[in-house]
DNA sequence: ACAAAAAAAGACCGATCGGTCTATTATAAA
DNA sequence: TTTATAATAGACCGATCGGTCTTTTTTTGT
């Protein structure tokens, strides 16, 4: 029974990479296939479709990336030090990439926001649990009166996450990570007026 | 003569706008015989193959873009003017799209970046493109003094972009404007501090 | 070591893929 | 209005798609 289980992460983990980078439509199961050495009948005794695999490595992508931040910024112990530390985690994908292929939350967001698919509200739940991390932080920071009352919170959340979002898709598509360092400078900037 | 490139444009910008809802690999060409009324023959009577149906689409959509920003832009005399009207321009994502989908260079760019095809060249030649606008906005500023000199033109270029398609993705994955328009408020702030 | 059960292989399925080709229809020059 | 030409329809092609099913192999509990 433990074998079977490994071989179910041995599949989402390759799946994961296939998918992100060539994304849902254009991964046939052949490719998967490739990727994992397995053939048909040894994927499809763990997964009942293309689709239910689609799910479980998109799921399995967004976790491994939110473990890293949070591991980046539980040891910080005000708002501010813990934004920036969440906006700097963002520097692995030019440095270390979790996964290859950018940020698998853009890539799916953009592959299915116009269908219905179960896809599409696993993304929408990514970017609300994501927006609302920050959102928590920067309430706590004001009661604490470290950021300013002014302050809307989930003004910041859409402002770190486009920043993010928008610098990865141009550090991924021109190759030259420069853009995500422009842009995690810039929100660092932009986080240092809050107080 | 003419009948015949009426009908080449009707198929780009019905083309245009499967593509860019479905993505390039999820679009078939019975997607685009439903949107174009014509059956296979009559398609590729005008293009040799999908690839380059796509890439005439891309231009498409890239240059109608193109037009309307410089529409936007061109009656502004000052620097940081222009820039405004720049950003304000991309609010036309959440009032009347010219496309559906989404913005086609964002959705372009991430479904073929880890690809080496005809449309990732076009996609980073678009952002290129834009991005030469801005700089060159950027430096005319600073040359009649409307912008201060330790600014750096790339950086504005990869701030702005980053946060118009990283809103753009908010937006059109969650369908609420809310994201674009913060975002263009803060690039509002962020460009008067330019001076 | 053995038997029961699970996992994987690989042949097979109908549907759909992008693309070709010929017959027909519509256009445009005369 | 006729005729040459271009545009479109629609049948057709092999390849590949996601998915099923039976057989073989491997794992697991005893």
């Amino acid at each position: 029974m433990s074998k079977a289980r490994q071989t179910k992460a041995h599949i989402i983990q390759q799946a994961a990479k296939v998918f992100n980078q060539k994304g849902y439509a254009g991964s046939s199961l052949a490719d998967i296939m490739q990727a994992t050495g397995l053939k048909k009948g040894g994927i499809y005794n763990h997964f009942a479709s293309k689709d239910e695999l689609a799910v479980a490595a998109f799921d399995y992508a967004v976790s491994s990336i939110s473990r890293q931040v949070w591991q980046a910024i539980k040891t910080e112990r005000k708002a501010i030090a813990r934004l920036q530390a969440l906006v700097s985690t963002y520097l692995i994908y030019v440095r270390k990439p979790p996964i290859p292929g950018g940020c698998p939350i853009l890539n799916t967001a953009t592959e299915v926001d116009d269908l219905d698919s179960p896809l599409r509200d696993r993304a929408i739940a990514a970017i609300d649990s994501w927006r609302g991390l920050i959102m928590r932080i920067v309430q706590k920071g004001i009661k604490k009166g470290e950021i300013k009352g002014t302050i809307e919170p989930d003004t910041i959340a859409t402002i770190i996450i486009c920043n993010i979002e928008g610098a990865i898709m141009l550090s991924q598509l021109t190759k030259n990570p420069i853009h995500l360092q422009r842009a995690i400078a810039h929100l660092h900037d932009y986080l240092e007026n809050l107080t």
